[in-house]
DNA sequence: GCGCCTTGTGTGACCGGTCACATTCATGCC
DNA sequence: GGCATGAATGTGACCGGTCACACAAGGCGC
């Protein structure tokens, strides 16, 4: 609350010169830290500075700079363990450049709304980066003027999602493949999968890996039940597969799904890991702490999106060039929740 | 890609003017929907738009018209539930609005970080919303410049945090109390508590209510137990309560430190409810579907964010005022995990 | 004692928009 | 027919910074 009352406009470095009696280009040159500016007369300014609270418009800055520094992240959701961490991992890596970071949500996949998502984020100026893990994502990494600097995090890095754009990933395959393996390999006939909503119209790499691990072993190839995101898709899903004896072994989309499955077979009165084998992806905080505790597989959510952000940081800049390659190698980490099959009678 | 390969610098309106054989004002008149604009030259204008793939500047709207329309949230966290879903409110109200969203991490508490942090997201222009949930985010609330807009997310309205700032909260108060009331109500003597990470040096909100509702009844004031963010924090802090037989509940700062206390009661071989109840706070989307289920207090943590939004917009636009207010009454959630002591031998 | 470089400072144009005002032309009214 | 009116468009200044360049004063070599 000041005592004026009326909310006067901010001081701008023409008002600090004429406060300190110098030139506005010299207060520019003390913001800027200009090496040739005489000790007295940059005291003189910096006061000035302080007692009138000048701040640097950000906007002027960015006009008669040309640069921006400022990176829009356009993602499906914020709320989920993994697209918050990869968040999280950018946020840090913009923090450390001092670069300032907004965020889009794609609310919904409609072709319509993606654009206008999309066009805001270019309106807001500086650079993009797109987690394209579900429809919406992929739809506006699509979308993004061929002109504008933007990274995508994708899922797989062939295919037509991304187009010629540069883009991270996590081994989301490699993921599916060793945890499908290791319920495999405790004596299961075969491994049922509750998918996450796929970022393309077929399958996600996540599903490609456990398909592929399955086959490679000859073993049955039960058709993925297809999940909504969150507990509640997998609670569904997992009532539907806890109904069928033959079920030994569920690989889930991702924890929160694999929470759902759990309770569904708790409900159904089918122990894990006595009756049923459970597996994630993620390894969400809380997976350790369940009971049972929850075998997942751990990805680098954090460091892929540090790794979105300084691929995108060396193309605005066009300096360092970071290769675009799997930042780091999927983890299992085996649990409670898996175990080997039942006997059978 | 375009032919080219030297990347351009993007067309501004003069570019479109001379393309489309009108003076930059027209052009600023058509993208600005004005109505004294004849069709035919709007037509040609926006031909010349499409095909110059004009994109209007940020910056410079920003700096001539005044107005910035963005909002950057300050937060010591952005993956915790409750935190995730106020930013999700706050972007969805902002997006309603066509406002930017921006976002600033408080990783450290502590103050020079703090202070830089605030620097940084005043110098990106527009209002300020600092959830101050935590040390960091109070601090944070405190160090805004007075001449800048600003809403602060608290958890008590009364108190030193936020100072004459607008702010909105929940009643966290009211949902330790109800939450307690409910488990004495069950029979329990007393209630235990694992507190979450305060916003002060004293006692979080939800703490205070605890310790209310307990002195109403007359029940014994057990020392609240510190627990760290998250299920790690929450399985230390259970062990150490799971020793002791006298415990027959505990109320659990939030549903993330629950998952801790439940991990630890089995691992110590006490069952819950039988042995001990358990409640948390959030309502997180895992809660329900844990084994058992978790009895907690729900709070509206996305009408918050939006509320936050609305006060910001109020405050920014100078039109309509919000009154600060609780935006919404906390609801208690029973599930499996409380239920009556277990019978004295 | 003159030119020359260095240090310190100021001036004008510019970034890409908006705003207030001026201008042109067609129309309606008396 | 003269004039006010309104629609359609253009001109100049301005927002708050940066950049390129000009310029004054002092130190140094010759």
């Amino acid at each position: 609350m000041n005592v004026t009352g009326h909310t006067r406009r901010p001081a701008s470095i023409r008002d600090v010169a004429t406060a300190a009696g110098v030139s506005y280009q010299t207060v520019s040159r003390v913001i800027n830290d200009h090496p040739s500016v005489k000790q007295s007369t940059r005291e003189r300014v910096l006061a000035a500075i302080d007692e009138l609270g000048f701040r640097r418009n950000a906007s002027a800055l960015a006009l008669a700079s040309g640069r921006s520094r400022a990176v829009t992240v356009l993602t499906a959701n914020t709320t989920h363990y993994g697209y918050a961490s990869i968040l999280q991992g950018i946020e840090e890596a913009a923090r450390a450049a001092s670069y300032a970071v907004g965020i889009g949500v794609l609310e919904s996949a409609d072709e319509a709304a993606v654009a206008a998502e999309v066009e805001r984020a270019a309106d807001a100026g500086g650079g993009l980066i797109v987690i394209a893990y579900d429809p919406a994502g992929v739809r506006a990494l699509g979308a993004v003027p061929a002109e504008l600097p933007v990274v995508g995090v994708v899922e797989t890095p062939a295919g037509p999602p991304g187009g010629d754009r540069p883009w991270v990933w996590t081994d989301d395959r490699e993921a599916g493949y060793e945890a499908t393996r290791h319920l495999l390999s405790l004596g299961h006939e075969t491994v049922h999968h509750v998918a996450i909503p796929s970022s393309t119209r077929r399958t996600s790499a996540r599903t490609a890996g456990w398909q592929q691990a399955l086959r490679e072993a000859g073993a049955p190839e039960p058709r993925p039940v297809q999940g909504r995101w969150g507990p509640a898709g997998g609670h569904a899903a997992g009532l539907g597969l806890a109904a069928d004896p033959a079920v030994t072994a569920i690989l889930c989309g991702n924890d929160d799904l694999a929470v759902g499955v759990l309770r569904a077979l708790h409900e159904c009165g089918r122990s894990v890991p006595g009756d049923v084998s459970i597996a994630g992806f993620d390894d969400a905080p809380h997976s350790a702490y369940l009971t049972p505790s929850l075998t997942t597989v751990r990805l680098d959510f954090t460091g892929l999106g540090r790794a979105a952000f300084a691929l995108l940081h060396g193309v605005v800049e066009e300096s360092a060039q970071i290769a675009p390659h799997p930042v780091s190698v999927p983890a299992l980490v085996v649990r409670e929740s898996s175990g080997p099959p039942p006997v059978r009678p």
